[in-house]
Order: structure tokens, then C-alpha cells, then sequence
DNA sequence: AAAACACTGCAACATCGTTGCAAGTGTTAC
DNA sequence: GTAACACTTGCAACGATGTTGCAGTGTTTT
């Protein structure tokens, strides 16, 4: 509870309930979340609009990342420092395409991979879809 | 032209001009194109529906496949020969920050990652982001 | 030619995401 | 503690995106 309060402190942003809910919610659940999975959490103690803009805030000010999958976009949060001067991430992203979750491996880097030419990289995002353990182990 | 037709006649689909202007539209452009793209260059002569079934059904017989981006979800023509039993694809997907387009980088392949025991994977997409040869010449 | 099948356009609907604005709340300085 | 201020929220309205059912039209098969 007070770990929440000092992680918005640290980033310049004021506390709220609504913010502190989304914040622990990311923390509870292990894998990325949508702005729809946030609604049906949080949906009746807080106005659609305001979760999208918590959501868009985190993002500017580095507290989430985007994780994209085949069905849209979703969030995680970010381990390691971000701020709102650099994003930084090089992990990979696991989708099951059994139980629908996706999650961060975050101890795990996408590999090094050299462009052509005239190509100036500057952000990676590695999604890689089949079975996670815990899918594989009820089969 | 003729080869239009081949190729859809190849995948069991009849000919008609909505599929032949939207399989025509993904040859002249280069780049990856959404329905957003597909309605604004066809839709004044194909309806917004159509032009969504078309995309599904191209998708289903392996004539498209996904590329996913930051901003949403777009389509690029399957270079190999994808049918309906099996999508494969180990190509790197690339956007332009500056320009905003998203191409397929047929010839360089996704690397080899080796997962933490228990995953199984069955698909890969990697996105890279940065600026493009084009944009980077017109600085 | 008739029957079976496939494709299209239209309408209606559901979901998703954004914007403007007025009211409310958290923070800081006194 | 209070007042001032900036930031945050809820609501309403809107636009964009994507889906479904159905009737009409065209194509293929027999
Ligand atoms: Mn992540
Ligand atoms: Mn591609
Ligand atoms: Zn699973
Ligand atoms: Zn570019």
C-alpha cells in the first residue's frame, strides 16, 4: 500500500484511488492487461475515461509498457527503472494461445539482430505465441 | 492482371473486383495496410463490410498474414506460398517512426530464442521500430 | 434451366477510444 | 488549518472500428 504511493511520488504523480487501484491491480494479476480486462476490475468504481487516461499517464511517465499480442494492445508494467525521458526494454513477450495470457519474460533478451543498411533500429518487441507451462502441465 | 486471377483462382476463391482491386492495392503499395488504408483507397467503390470480409477471407486462405504495430493491426501480402492448413513466417517486421509505415523484411529472419523449459512455442512476430532508409536520406 | 452456392451492400448494432467541460480532489505555501 | 492552485475525475457526446443478419445478385454445378 505505501510501496504504491512512493512509486506514483516517484514518478511526479499525485495519488488517487483510482491510480492506486490500477497500479495494485497490475501487481496482482501477473500477466498484461487490457483497458477492457482494467474495466471489468475496476469498472464500477471508476468511469471508463478516467482508466484509459491512468493508463495513458502511466505510459508517458514509464510505470507501464505497451505489449502487443494478436488481439490488440495490452499493458505490463515496467520492472526496471523507466522514466518519462526513456523507455527502455529489450525482453521478451510470451502469449499462451490457450489460456489467452500474455506475459513478460523478463529475464529473457531479444537476441541481437543485425538490419540492413540505412536502417536506424530503435525499439524491439518480440512476441512469441504457443503453450505456457502451466497450460501444458493440466493437458 | 492475369496474375490476379491466378492467385485467387490458386486459393479456391472466385474472382471479383473487390478482391482483385484490394489483392492489386497490396501489390502497388508496398507497405503493410490496414482497413483504415484499404476503406480510404477503395471505399467509395466497395462497401466498408466488404472490404472487412475480404480482408478475413484472404487471411483465412493464407493470401495475408497480421503485422502487428504500436498502433493497431495491419495486413502485407504472403510472399510464400501460405495456404489455408499453414501460415509460416519468420520475417522481421519493421516501422518507420517518421513516416509511419510498416514493412515486411522478408529476407531477414526472426533469431532463434531459446524459452525457459515448460514453454512451447508455436509462432513468432518481431517488431522493430526506428527510422527507415527513406526518411533517414530526406533528413 | 434449375438448384445450390458464394459474394455484396445495406442497416443495425456493439465495442473501443477520444475530447470538452464542469465539478471535485490532492498538494503546496502560508 | 486554510486558501489557492493545479491536477484529476465523471459525464456526455462523439467518432472510429468491427460484427452480424438478411435480402438481392451473381456464379457454379448438375
Ligand atoms: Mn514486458
Ligand atoms: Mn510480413
Ligand atoms: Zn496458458
Ligand atoms: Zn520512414
Amino acid at each position: 500500500m505505501e510501496q504504491l504511493r512512493e512509486t506514483l511520488k516517484g514518478h511526479h504523480l499525485r495519488t488517487t484511488t483510482c491510480r492506486e487501484d490500477v497500479l495494485l491491480t497490475f501487481m496482482n494479476k501477473k500477466n498484461a492487461l487490457s483497458h477492457g480486462d482494467l474495466e471489468g476490475a475496476l469498472g464500477e468504481n471508476y468511469d471508463r475515461v478516467t482508466i484509459y487516461r491512468t493508463l495513458k499517464t502511466f505510459l508517458e511517465k514509464g510505470i507501464i509498457h505497451k505489449v502487443l499480442d494478436d488481439e490488440g494492445l495490452r499493458y505490463a508494467l515496467c520492472s526496471h527503472q523507466c522514466s518519462e525521458e526513456k523507455h527502455q526494454h529489450d525482453h521478451i513477450h510470451f502469449k499462451c494461445n490457450a489460456c489467452g495470457k500474455t506475459n513478460c519474460l523478463e529475464n529473457l533478451h531479444i537476441p541481437h539482430v543485425t538490419l540492413p543498411s540505412g536502417y536506424q533500429p530503435e525499439s524491439f518487441n518480440l512476441l512469441i505465441q504457443g503453450k505456457c507451462p502451466e497450460c501444458l502441465g493440466n493437458n
